[in-house]
DNA sequence: CTAGAATCGCATGTTCGCATCCACTGGTGT
DNA sequence: ACACCAGTGGATGCGAACATGCGATTCTAG
């Protein structure tokens, strides 16, 4: 579905669209507040910088915003840069010639299937999920940052908490 | 979006489906018919036949065939088995608690996207796909979601992710 | 200019899915 | 009973993706 670098990348994307368009923000305090590997993070967020979803700010204060307003940056165009889209575009079953003329089986069926998925990513902006408005958990308000605890406890927050619950 | 793996399974799976629903197959037949490495077919139908998609037979005449009417069985109930399907549900975000109650901004847009892509496998069923005969041009084309247009035909994908052109 | 904060680029270690090989078990036909 | 055939299961190699660390570079504030 999502390999673990996109997941990442929404991650950050959501924590700068809901701290605030204009402000900058440095790799640390989003690998952070979104429990991501800063050093990893960081070539994602330069990935995503040179796609042009992001502009990068060196120097003191500098750091890391989106380069467009939120309203104009869907959820592909985070997953883009950062996976091979093209590979939805090859053949299921394998044929060297299946397109809408000559077709393999599952052409049709696939083709619906991704359409439908891409199309999702596409319609969902970083404006949507900003908006958002519900109880949520970690992902702070723009007001209140985080309580940074000072310690590293490193004790990683047990993301193994599989909520096995069916749709 | 599909592992490799998932992708020789739907392979094998049409092979069969087409060929005919009583008859068994070996894993050379499937292979060369499929172009997927015997070996690792064989692993992979072993986890269909354990998931009860397939019935194996050894001995001469052998091979596997498909467990039930192919009406019944649907593109997910090939591909669950083989990859973790149950990470779809986990939180994008890493939460540990997000659910419909306590969210995080990304998890109505996710559970959308994710019940869509899901649903639409659970829709497809292997007997749509024995079913298909394309004839060029005679085939109605069901869907117009080209609107969105997430798959070009061309090679030239990876720029119209961004709605907007650069500044 | 200098110090500090952050990115950039390279080198390295780890994990996991993909793929292969081979010995074993069990069923079929003679 | 015997030989053959085909799936079963374990062990292993390989490479891409994931993840980390460090030094160099670039920019800003004072």
């Amino acid at each position: 579905m999502l390999t673990q670098t996109s997941e990442y990348a929404l991650r950050a994307m959501v924590y700068m669209a809901r701290k605030g368009e204009d402000r900058y923000a440095g790799v640390k305090e989003i690998a952070k507040a979104t429990d991501v590997p800063a050093n990893y993070l960081a070539k994602i967020l330069q990935q995503l910088a040179k796609a042009g979803v992001l502009e990068s700010q060196k120097g003191f204060g500098g750091g890391f915003r989106v380069a467009r307003p939120l309203a104009k940056i869907n959820l592909l165009a985070i997953v883009d840069p950062l996976e091979n889209i093209s590979r939805f575009h090859r053949c299921v079953l394998g044929q060297r010639d299946c397109n809408d003329e000559i077709a393999c089986p599952l052409h049709d069926a696939w083709k619906r299937i991704c359409s439908e998925y891409l199309g999702s990513l596409q319609n969902t902006t970083l404006q949507d999920v900003a908006d958002f408005k519900r109880k949520v958990g970690l992902v702070p308000e723009p007001l209140d940052i985080q309580s940074i605890e000072p310690m590293p406890d490193d004790s990683d927050s047990a993301e193994n908490a599989e909520t096995t619950q069916a749709t």
